[in-house]
DNA sequence: TATAATTTTTAGCTTTGCCTAAATTTAATT
DNA sequence: AATTAAATTTAGGCAAAGCTAAAAATTATA
């Protein structure tokens, strides 16, 4: 399997843990920024080796073979995360671009040796659960904190947006996995947040909120 | 810098270190198992970005910016080997492979890193000593068993031949990097050797012998 | 329901890296 | 020095993965 096919398989996995029904040419394109005909050339050549179900103008569902190589990709991607900022000591912003490239190494050995060197986190350290060698995932409850409600109380459990920019935010504000948020204020103009975090009271906009998550 | 561009300067690297004259094109050919044609456009290519001397029909040499990329590769190569052995338990004719992909792994930081969670090691574990960041190499004094002559005693360092076979070969024979070697006798008529290995005497070939580097 | 807008596919072109076969240059032998 | 042999390059093609522009299918709207 190419690069290419494993990056398409994995975007069509995310993108199905999002919506579960078929995924359409353009969400593909615009996920991975590209075009919409590259898409249609590459759903042609996974269906070929049925990875994926694809019908013609009505958009494409992974398989069972696709979606276990899918979680494959994901399972290498999130360990070597974690490998990366629990051995090397790298910050949870940094990792994503380096595991996009370590994802792709070929060696059921390596990765099973790495989980194992890991001590077999379920977690990577965005708050993602990691797949098991054989594609199991330990689902874990969680909540958005922007569902949650005055006076409540949780704990930072994961991200939605792993994007460098908002985790370094996240930083700033000393919030991070395992942190405790109590609602202290919800603004209901806005629907911003007053929130506790640890010692400290910050105001955090809707769009923040919308990317935590809590339990 | 694709990979394959990097594999064909570390080919070029390790070719010069042999006899360090220019490379003709079938010698890069044969080593990369691929056509002499192919290697012409390669050429071409690196020649273009300055990272190779090439003259027509005359061969190529690298440029000191070749050079020093060729070394990176070999870092990452032997760092991340070294790794696979330390840390993930891997045996020395396993991670040669793993080493192939992982040197194409794009990050200065990562590698640097990889260096310090090892502890700066000098050499892979087949003895082949690690550039350091700034591509210089600390070179030991080694020769080959096979130039020794009766009652000399040494410590084996190295393998010249990095083959699977030949290194489950040495683990078979009790052979690794650290064994004392000890020359009992050598058969004129065929160059072989019989060798005290730890408490052991073993019978080896003139071909073993000319793969192993003593010290 | 007919038309317009959007989505998707097809057709044809580009680049990279490889190939075979033919031409050219260099090296080795009469 | 001329011829033969070997090495190297060129010419022309192929597959993967991308692109643009045009055609076709689907969906939305008047
Ligand atoms: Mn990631
Ligand atoms: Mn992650
Ligand atoms: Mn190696
Ligand atoms: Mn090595």
């Amino acid at each position: 399997m190419t690069f290419s096919e494993e990056n398409y398989l994995k975007t069509i996995y995310h993108l199905t843990s999002v919506s579960d029904t078929d995924i359409s040419t353009n969400a593909i394109a615009e996920k991975m920024e590209t075009k919409a005909s590259s898409v249609t050339d590459m759903l042609k050549k996974l269906s070929e080796k049925d990875l994926v179900n694809y019908v013609k103008y009505q958009g494409v569902s992974l398989t069972d073979k696709g979606k276990l190589a899918a979680k494959m990709i994901v399972r290498k991607h999130r360990l070597w995360e974690c490998f990366l900022v629990e051995k090397l000591d790298f910050s949870w912003d940094e990792v994503h671009d380096i595991a996009e490239q370590l994802e792709h190494i070929k060696s059921e050995k390596l990765i099973n040796k790495l989980d194992d060197f890991l001590g077999n986190p379920t977690e990577d350290p965005h708050g993602d659960p990691i797949p098991d060698a054989n594609g199991r995932i330990i689902k874990v409850e969680k909540q958005l904190l922007s569902e949650f409600e005055k006076n409540q109380i949780g704990i930072c459990v994961g991200v939605k947006d792993t994007s460098s920019d908002f985790l370094k935010y996240l930083d700033k504000q000393e919030i991070a996995l395992g942190s405790q948020i109590e609602i202290i204020e919800k603004e209901s103009f806005d629907s911003s947040f007053r929130i506790r975090v640890g010692s400290k009271e910050i105001t955090i906009s809707n769009k923040i909120a919308s990317n935590l998550y809590i339990k």
